[in-house]
RNA sequence: GCCGACGUAGCUCAAUUGGCAGAGCACCCGCCUUGUAAGCGGGAGGUUACGAGUUCAAUUCUCGUCGUCGGCUCCA
């Protein structure tokens, strides 16, 4: 359908939500008449507008706008276009120095209010609302009235910088939500608060999966038991598609000498975000950020044939990272993490179905956990960033990216490019997801090197004799367990399939008649491979039920008399359906199979 | 790192204008012997994140440090 298609920019959402950005303008500057107003764009479910103010906004300032915006919206103010000269458009905000600022950028035709390349020379326009007039292209709702007066709301004040650029002075965003109507709005908010009871971090914590402790330190998370059994779980799951997939497994130390990273290039393109060195006997060392360049070693400690390629070896290596402190969150972004790493050496012509291969992969784990929504990004340099953030070598780095956008192309694989998101050595296929709750996770990624492996001195003798350097592909279908499993948490709130469960089946006594029965099920089940505890507390048996089923327990096992007696078992799902009278060796068979399957369904 | 908000028992939260820090759950001890989401009673648990300052008196006011959260910037 037509309307399924529509751009959001086309939409009366959009021009509803561009129009409320206005009016909250005109309430801020009405309460800052100094204040000097930047840009206010719609975003994904609302807006936001930057200010530069006098004074900090207050929660209490939030709910006073609010107020004066829902004054002005009945006011049924009309949206007034006008195209006008640059000169003109000058005089009108001659008091506004970032107006000024974007009036000059659309006068070169050179940059949008994001700072960005145009590609034409834009007209310029104004809006005028009621006492209000922005610089702006529009579109928006004829008059105030559209914009119903209990369908937004302001949700949050946050810092952001002008234009986006660090350097740049830090204004005050203030975000709303807003939509076409009442029910709608609501219907966002109740989304936003079902989205809080699956965050990771509050789930993580009530189903004690991970931890933080201040004196360990940020962004270093600590696996509880149950955190543990899934990191087991999902290492098991890489382990066997790797083998099948011809990897091999290796395994590196946590630090290494200063050397090494100079030599990978780590050091000049990527130590703000390593950890400081230590420094022994006049010897520097590093905690690795990387596995790469201890594989490299591995690759290049002995001669290699053509014919030995590819050559992948694989690790569950855990990398430090210094993140800022302001970017850490849960378990989104550490500053420890366990990457499901490996690295493919291969020559050129293997290059395709090596990096289709892993492609692959992804898709097989995506299938395997119900990840519908993706998406694949080929990440370029800049050339602006040669030498910076990049390895200095254009010609080389087109050629690796047009190598990676044909192995897509040909291998049917749709993806989007995105400028200036490479890694330092080359481009890359990052694969976003979004979790439930609609927090996005970058997590597998697909890396070409055409930089370093000839750093290393890494060579393979090919058909005619010669010495050729490797292709090295870094790649990481599963991301980082951190992740990984931070992801998984919100995918499924908890409600994990089986096999990741780190409780599989837990034991109900009645009364404590029933103990010894419950602790001799508990032992059989758990001989045959299955995680069982049994419950033999003096609680009554709704408590234990409830807490099993807080603790997001596939199977619950109840036991009393009848059971004991007949040899068999009451079964209670998590999802709250029942089955009485099963044959405890049948209950065995259909969990060990569900397991062995990695079955999604209970 | 930057801007802002926040930090009270293991967890979730209270504590009027600065005036002896409290509840539920969890924990420990009893009683109850129970059929699919909380049985009852009792006990213990706090240098109010940490460190300074103002005050007769600070959980409350001020400053600093650490941490968490919402964003920005940056990323697996």
């Amino acid at each position: 359908m037509a309307q399924q298609t529509e751009r959001y920019e086309d939409t009366q959402l959009y021009k509803i939500r561009h129009s409320a950005a206005h009016v909250m303008a005109q309430a801020v500057m009405e309460m800052f008449p100094d204040g000097k107003v930047t840009i206010g764009p719609p975003v994904e479910n609302g807006f936001y507008y930057d200010f530069d103010l006098p004074r900090n906004l207050t929660p209490e300032d939030l709910e006073l706008i609010e107020k004066r915006m829902r004054g002005i919206v009945q006011g049924k103010h009309e949206f007034k276009k006008r195209v006008v000269s640059a000169d003109e458009a000058r005089q009108i905000f001659a008091d506004q120095p970032y107006k000024l600022e974007l009036i000059d950028g659309l006068e070169k035709g050179g940059l949008d209010e994001y700072g960005n390349p145009l590609t034409e020379k834009p007209e310029i326009s104004i809006y005028q609302q009621d006492t209000f007039t922005d610089l702006c292209r529009g579109p928006h709702v004829q008059t105030t009235k559209e914009i119903k007066q209990d369908a937004f709301k302001l949700m949050s004040i946050a810092g952001a910088y002008w234009r986006g650029d660090e350097k740049n002075k830090m204004l005050q965003r203030v975000y709303g939500t807003a939509w076409e109507s009442k029910d709608q709005l609501k219907e966002y908010l109740n989304q936003l608060e079902e989205a809080k009871k699956r965050d990771h971090r509050k789930l993580g914590k009530e189903l004690e999966i991970f931890m933080f402790d201040d004196e360990v330190g940020p962004g270093l998370p600590l696996w509880l038991p149950n955190g543990a059994i899934m990191i087991e779980e999902l290492e098991k799951l890489a382990k066997e598609m790797e083998e099948k997939a011809g990897y091999q497994r290796v395994k590196t130390p946590h630090l290494t000498k200063e050397d090494l990273f100079l030599r990978s290039g780590h050091l000049p393109y990527y130590a703000e975000s390593m950890y400081p060195p230590m420094e022994l006997e006049g010897v520097k060392y590093y905690v690795k950020p990387m596995n790469c360049p201890m594989h490299h070693k591995i690759f290049g400690s002995k001669g290699r044939s053509y014919r030995d390629l590819p050559v992948r070896l694989a690790e569950y290596g855990t990398c430090y990272r210094y993140e800022k402190s302001g970017e850490l969150i849960g378990l989104q972004r550490v500053r420890s993490m366990q990457m499901n790493d490996a690295h493919i050496y291969c020559s050129e012509e293997l290059f395709e179905q090596e990096f289709l291969a892993v492609v692959d992969l992804y898709v097989n784990y995506f299938k395997l956990f119900g990840i519908e929504k993706y998406v694949m990004r080929l990440s370029l340099h800049s050339k602006q960033g040669l030498g910076k953030k990049y390895v200095d070598n254009e010609t080389l780095w087109l050629k690796t990216e047009d190598m990676v956008r044909r192995a897509m192309t040909n291998g049917g694989v749709p993806f989007v490019e995105a400028q200036d998101e490479a890694a330092f050595y080359g481009p890359k296929i990052d694969v976003q997801i979004w979790s439930v709750i609609g927090r996005e996770f970058s997590l597998a990624t697909n890396q070409v090197d055409f930089a370093v492996p000839v750093k290393f001195d890494l060579k393979f003798t090919n058909k005619e004799g010669l010495e050729e350097v490797p292709l090295c592909i870094h790649r990481a279908p599963l991301g980082t367990h951190e992740r990984m499993i931070g992801f998984l948490i919100e995918h499924y709130a908890g409600n994990f399939p089986v096999w990741l469960s780190p409780e599989q089946v837990r034991v109900i006594s009645i009364t404590d008649v029933q103990n010894e029965y419950a602790e001799k099920i508990a032992k059989e089940l758990r001989e045959n491979g299955i995680r069982a505890h049994a419950d033999i507390s003096s609680q009554r048996m709704n408590s234990k039920i409830r807490q099993a089923q807080l603790m997001k327990v596939p199977y619950m096992i109840v036991v009393g008399d009848n059971e004991m007696q007949a040899e068999q078992v009451s079964l209670r799902v998590r999802d709250g359906s029942q089955e009485n009278n099963i044959p405890l060796g049948e209950f065995v068979t259909r969990v060990k199979d569900k397991i062995i399957r990695r079955a999604s369904e209970l």
